[in-house]
DNA sequence: TCACAATGTAGGCGAACGGCGACAATTCAT
DNA sequence: ATGAATTGTCGCCGTTCGCCTACATTGTGA
């Protein structure tokens, strides 16, 4: 889903966290922050600092991705997928199976 | 692309503006903060805060959207996507390199 | 309904923010 | 090579952060 605002990010957590049934302080804990600071977060602080909002995505097992011109799609060290040589696998298919 | 750190904010920040042929003043100015905030956040700053972050990727029109357990694919206000017709685009493909 | 957990709020504290102006360093075109 | 534009760094300053403790409020289950 997009986030365009601060609040944004506080109704993704509060959702994220609860669909976890997790606890404000459990989360807090988890992410390495003050509990209010998540109480300030859910309520969307627009000058909540960066890093501990990543933090918290990570514990959450959320993830972000950005979008636009000139941010390509993947980055190189980001996993690859896997290449098959779907014309050899057609070859060896039809050979068994004919 | 994902983005996990700072640092990765300031990598797309970059590369975005320079896409788009933009000085840090004149992003600075589209974005409404100092130019010393851009340097700042290009060179992945943790502590920057939430709002003027997401300022920033508005200026460059970059869009941000969050992923994982409990988080819906789309929100119901959000732009649809664009309906594309794949079997025309895969005969087109198919006449021009056979 | 009642008690307890979960959540929201307030004040105090040291630390860091971000804007600004000025200056160094780097990049780039001519 | 040289000069301008762009980018990076420094210190000052008022503001805000985020953590903490403690207390108010809301929610939830027995």
């Amino acid at each position: 889903m997009r986030v365009n605002t601060p609040v944004d990010f506080g109704l993704m957590i509060r959702q994220a966290r609860r669909a976890r049934g997790m606890t404000q302080q459990e989360l807090a804990r988890a992410a390495a922050v003050g509990r209010q600071w998540i109480v300030a977060i859910e309520a969307g602080k627009p000058r909540a600092e960066l890093g501990k909002v990543l933090q918290t995505l990570a514990a959450l097992d959320l993830s972000l991705s950005i979008h636009g011109k000139g941010i390509p799609e993947v980055r190189e060290s980001e996993d690859p997928i896997e290449v098959i040589d779907l014309q050899a696998v057609l070859d060896a298919h039809r050979r068994t199976s004919p």
